[in-house]
DNA sequence: CAGGCGACGGCAAGCGGTTGCCACCAGTTG
DNA sequence: CAACTGGTGGCAACCGCTTGCCGTCGCCTG
């Protein structure tokens, strides 16, 4: 692989436009113009400066050019988290679309830290050209104002007046609800995670409406919970309560949570009760059963974000830019099957402590 | 009246030195010193041009400030995949420590393209002060070659003459086997990764030399296999061949693949066979049994390196900043116990349908 | 052949900070 | 009392690149 300035390997200071102005016998300005304007310069000049400038390995100094244009070519990509694997994948979206457009992303990990976030924003904002919050814990009225200051796309928030990508929640619930009904569940639980989450309410919701369409389906719901693998085991205790075939849980890692307890109380999955979870996260295919569920479009969500906010800063208008909502996707693995008939219905066991081993936390590295 | 910023005629452009400087009656250079040369100028007007900077929401541009002094506040932190789970807290420790000394990280993710990873580079190098080399694909030489160009430090690999922080391979396997050893196994395989991976090797040979000091320990090696969950469940085959107690696996996917083949194949575990892992990833706390692992410093990997890449940036002589190998950590989940009493030991079933669901790849989402 | 015009290159003024150097003003010192 | 000194503040020259504006020149038009 070759090096980044081929010519010039000690670390002193790299060519600028006036070494290769002089080798060129031409003015600065010239061959500012021959990189950054490219009609605008006699074609054979230009390329003869392209020529040596390559010869000279010169590369153009990002700092340089950002100051008298304001044009940095970085964007921040602020991320509450980083390591919840729910937002590699917007993460990786959103940087794939910057780099086809040329763009950095400076990544702002907040570690679930309000004042951590502040920080990285205050310390990446003044050099960025636009923001995509891809989550946060900033208030409404915080990323109102934030908006104010630079172009900025959220993600997965609805907020008025401030240009959104999102999932389209309603779709995913009806790909749960309707890929349980097809094998034959007439009676599925929502396990419900964080009550202030807004995509809580909004699944609840969605199976919701999905179930007043049609009189032989009966759905009810379960919670709040934690969205945590402890919070699926205590859904499990509260489900083993009742009778219902199926749960859609609120996300992947509760439905790990919820599968493992249940198992300990000595119902089969998906022979006894069928499970669908949310996110598709990786862990979802390395558990047994593997987990059935709706994955969001993270690396479109990512993409879109970017897209957008690159259509902003290009001198778009806010109300141009629609609020979008993207099409998820149903995975379905081993925890989903045709019900039990009625006269085989399961009843819980004595908890063991394989149960309860499922009420510890992933343990911090 | 300024054509050269089209941007800013919307949102207006923020104050400056010498907006400050007007409102406080003072030089720019008196502001500019009040900030960045504390005791240069006098305390009491420092204080007021201070007071009135705050009033005016006056914010140093760092653009501004990194073109004189080429002091961006910024590094890279090139990563080959940020999707890996084993990076996140490389990258999280990296960012904290990069933080605290009021850096920004640029991170540079290759997804796994060699190409991508030097268009990012590329796009990035310019404007920072340093590089950290999480993970790359880049050969030793075009390393040494970017080294020159900056200051750099490398993440898990030894590179001579390259400053780098690497794990403590040996302590790790000292870890696993001691652990074993301790409940009472005998016999231990190795699960081989690729044998491209310099942890691979130096993984066995620690082993091996472990065994070598106690001659009522025997230890042999399978593999390579690729480091999957599909490679672990082809390496379940081949233990099932033969007849110890024990498995220490090259990565924790791959044991997991391992551990799913094995249950298929009817052994029971930890009570047939024990298994421990490297990495810790997020998704060993989550399977059934929890696997054993021994966790790598993934954190103060990332931080070692930012330190050590801040004092060489500092002005640090190459020579000064001492490789390091930092100390890992035993995670004891349910994935080991004693080994089973010579005469109850357990003999492989035919493969069933469960066995061979993990020959599945993780489903890209 | 004068006037006009487009193509092309150069000049110089920034962008917003930093910093070497000098000026000025006490306050000391011999 | 002159010379010296340390503490402060201002001036102006950068850092490397962009770009408005102007000059030059060759060519076209009437």
């Amino acid at each position: 692989m070759s090096p980044i300035h081929p010519q010039r390997t000690s670390r002193d200071a790299p060519p600028t436009i006036y070494d290769v102005a002089r080798a060129a016998g031409v003015a600065p300005s010239t061959v500012s113009r021959a990189f950054s304007r490219p009609g605008r310069v006699n074609a054979t000049t230009a390329e003869r400066i392209r020529q040596i400038a390559a010869e000279l390995g010169y590369r153009a100094n990002p700092i340089a050019r950002a100051l008298p244009t304001g044009h940095t070519s970085m964007i921040t990509l602020a991320s509450s988290d980083i390591t919840n694997p729910y937002y590699f994948e917007i993460i990786r979206g959103a940087q794939a679309a910057a780099a086809e457009r040329h763009y950095t992303t400076l990544l702002a990990d907040a570690q679930e830290s309000g004042v951590l976030e502040r920080e990285a924003l205050d310390r990446t904002v003044p050099s960025v050209e636009g923001i995509v919050l891809a989550s946060t814990r900033m208030s409404d009225t915080a990323i109102r104002m934030l908006a104010k200051l630079k172009p900025l796309i959220v993600v997965n928030r609805d907020i008025t007046d401030v240009p959104n990508v999102v999932t389209d929640h309603a779709m995913s619930v009806h790909q749960a609800a309707s890929h349980l009904v097809e094998l034959g569940h007439r009676r599925i639980t929502y396990i419900g995670g964080p009550e202030a989450a807004w995509a809580n309410g909004m699944r609840w919701r969605a199976l919701h409406e999905y179930a007043a369409g049609r009189d032989d389906l009966h759905v009810r719901q379960l919670g709040p919970y934690p969205p945590t693998a402890a919070g699926g085991v205590r859904a499990a205790d509260d489900f083993a309560a009742q009778r219902t075939t199926a749960a859609i849980v609120y996300n992947d890692l509760m439905a790990i949570g919820f599968m493992r307890c249940l198992h300990a109380l000595g119902a089969r999955i998906p022979a006894d009760v069928s499970v669908v979870g949310f996110d598709n996260i990786f862990a979802a295919d390395l558990v047994v059963p593997g987990l059935t569920t709706v994955a969001p479009p993270l690396r479109t969500l990512g993409s879109m974000a970017v897209h957008n906010l690159l259509a902003l800063i290009g001198g778009a208008h806010t109300t141009a830019v629609q609020p979008l909502a993207l099409p998820t996707r149903l995975y379905e693995r081993e925890s989903t099957s045709p019900p039990p008939s009625r006269r085989r219905a399961w009843r819980p066991v004595e908890r063991t402590a394989a149960a309860t081993a499922g009420n510890r936390l992933p343990s911090p590295p």
